[in-house]
DNA sequence: GCCAACGTTGGC
DNA sequence: GCCAACGTTGGC
């Protein structure tokens, strides 16, 4: 997938019981949070070569249950230039990888790479995945209702992150 | 470089 | 918990 210049919305998912927006709420008060763990190149180049300071995010939980479904939970914001992800480099770290480490000591650059989020605002009512299939063509090609789509990171056009945030919005009143 | 086996993701 | 779809690995 093409990275263009235009791309400066996106979407992150996370499972809620792994990193939900709560959490991102709470760490972001000491300061942004470096989204660190991804672990697929694809997502990498997004943050690497795509990502901007004060591109906007759609914070979208995954895997969702009957009680806290699968959907569009907020918005966060890139807050950093592109850095390496120290915890592939962290032996104790759930994510660390040993091929980051083979990549460091070849003097390779960063096998991965993460931006820093913060928090922006949770939407007063999820815009659950449903409600995104239900907007039909309005949404049309939005990568995270394409089957199969699992990366953890991707572009979000301008029009469809506005209507999802209008969704947001609109729901809670 | 092919491709089968495997592990993971994520909706249901 | 199931399983389809995908990315990665490793034998050849």
């Amino acid at each position: 997938m093409e990275i263009k210049s235009e791309h400066k919305h996106w979407l992150v998912k996370s499972e809620a019981k792994c990193y939900s927006i709560d959490d991102l709420k709470r760490d972001c008060k000491n300061g942004a949070v470096p989204w660190e763990g991804i672990r697929n190149f694809q997502a990498r180049n997004f943050m690497r070569d795509g990502m901007r300071p004060g591109d906007l995010v759609l914070f979208y939980h995954s895997n969702g249950t009957p009680k806290s479904p699968a959907g569009v939970y907020g918005i966060a914001r890139v807050a950093g230039k592109p850095h390496i992800d120290e915890s592939a480099l962290n032996p104790k770290d759930e994510h660390f990888d040993p091929k980051a480490v083979a990549y460091k000591k070849a003097g390779k650059s960063p096998m991965w790479v993460c931006v820093d989020m913060e928090f922006v605002a949770k939407f007063s009512q999820p815009v659950y995945l449903s409600d995104l299939k239900r907007e039909g063509s309005r949404l049309g090609g939005m990568l995270v209702l394409q089957t199969g789509q699992r990366l953890s990171v991707m572009p979000v056009s301008k029009t469809h992150f506005e209507r999802v945030v209008q969704l947001g919005e609109e729901a809670g009143k």
